[in-house]
DNA sequence: TAGATTGTTAATCGATTAACAATC
DNA sequence: TAGATTGTTAATCGATTAACAATC
């Protein structure tokens, strides 16, 4: 059993691999890997040891090779289909994003509640309505969830993924979700990053923002 | 010393907190937190224990006195300033969204390097070309910055952002920044989220997605 | 008072790292 | 071969939890 540590450190490998060899580089170290992610050469070892294939003693790991045995392991070797729901601003933001597409994330499907935007096209992908989840999902070449709904909306939509047999969801709301423990939810919640922020400011300097700005008081927008 | 686990933690007792306190709840044992949470009441307690204020053996905690107390520790009972660096479809998207000004985190400076969108007004905040970065961080007024520039540009971005003087930044970029030990970088990165998720998908049905989409031969947007 | 839950210590668990035989 | 680095075992470290005296 991988611990989500594991996988995420697995991914970190992997990007910087990509990035190794871009710039040209064809060989690597445990060593040099952990320097340059703040981590110990044994961890390294330890990871990588997780795929098959092995590194050459003396010599380190060949880049290419063991990019695509980690691209193999995470899964990320092929395309995912992706179902976003919610097609306000951040909807909107994350389907035009193009970080998600070159890294094999296609969004094909787009749902929102809105009669507004419901039958919008965006690209080639028609905006349906939230009550379509189930059955368009049964179609079966969607994975993963990216969920962009106000928070007061996100559990229901959660719900009716989960019954349409979506097990991975990225969560962009500043909700902890209910879900069956077979199914994986991630959390993209801005808010939440920037409180633990907050914390190691107000720690730094005893507590004193610098400017008399109070919460009760601030422009409403 | 408190750890970066724990401290994620005490963001999530207080917004726990917070919705027990609009439901009209007063007192809450460390078992229930536990068991809503899915952690352990020992842990609970541990957690909790950080803050000065205690609760009654017997009773519990009092919920809006825990959640002032936690809010004091964590430095969310007062508003931070924040500086948005990038105002592309993803800058613009965070800019608008209400959850942080709701969590009093405010944005009073946007940049950008693209002289099409320097000079332009969103809400009262004028864009300002990011070699201002400097001098308008000076002011003083400026707390954690947001970074929505594209991947090339973040590192250059973080340089700038650590000689104004800033300590705590959120980064949207699927980059691992460098920067000094007693700055703090959280990282947004999306497709870093979607590739953990891939894993499980992966792991879980041996790795056949269910199409036969293959990364090689996606459409091009 | 009796029952319940706290804060904290000591024990447990899991994750990280040091060390080294194996080997390119 | 000599030097370097691997994969992995055993030791260490830190975080989680069980247990319980204190107390509302």
């Amino acid at each position: 059993m991988i611990s989500t540590h594991t996988v995420e450190r697995l991914v970190i490998y992997r990007r910087l691999l990509k990035r190794l060899e871009k710039n040209g580089e064809r060989w690597v170290t445990s060593r040099k890997l952990a320097l340059i992610l703040s981590k110990s050469p044994a961890q390294v070892r330890k990871d990588l040891s997780l795929i098959g294939r092995m590194g050459k003693p003396g010599v380190g790991y060949n880049i290419p090779a063991l990019r695509e045995d980690l691209e193999r392991l995470i899964g990320i070797d092929r395309s995912w289909g992706v179902a976003l729901i919610g097609a306000g601003n951040l909807g909107r933001a994350l389907f035009y994003y193009s970080g998600f597409r070159k890294e094999g994330f296609l969004f094909r499907a787009v749902f929102d509640a809105d009669p507004e935007r419901i039958g919008k096209k965006w690209e080639d992908v028609i905006i349906e309505d939230s009550s379509n989840i189930r059955s368009r999902l049964s179609e079966g070449d969607i994975h993963i969830a990216v969920i962009a709904v106000p928070a007061s909306a996100v559990q229901g939509v959660a719900d009716k993924l989960v019954s349409a047999g979506i097990r991975e969801m990225l969560n962009f709301a500043p909700v902890n979700l209910r879900v069956p423990e077979d199914v994986h939810v991630r959390s993209a919640d801005l808010a939440f990053e920037l409180e633990n922020l907050a914390f190691f400011l107000s720690s730094r300097d005893g507590g004193n923002p610098g400017t008399g700005d109070n919460k009760k008081n601030r422009k409403r927008v």
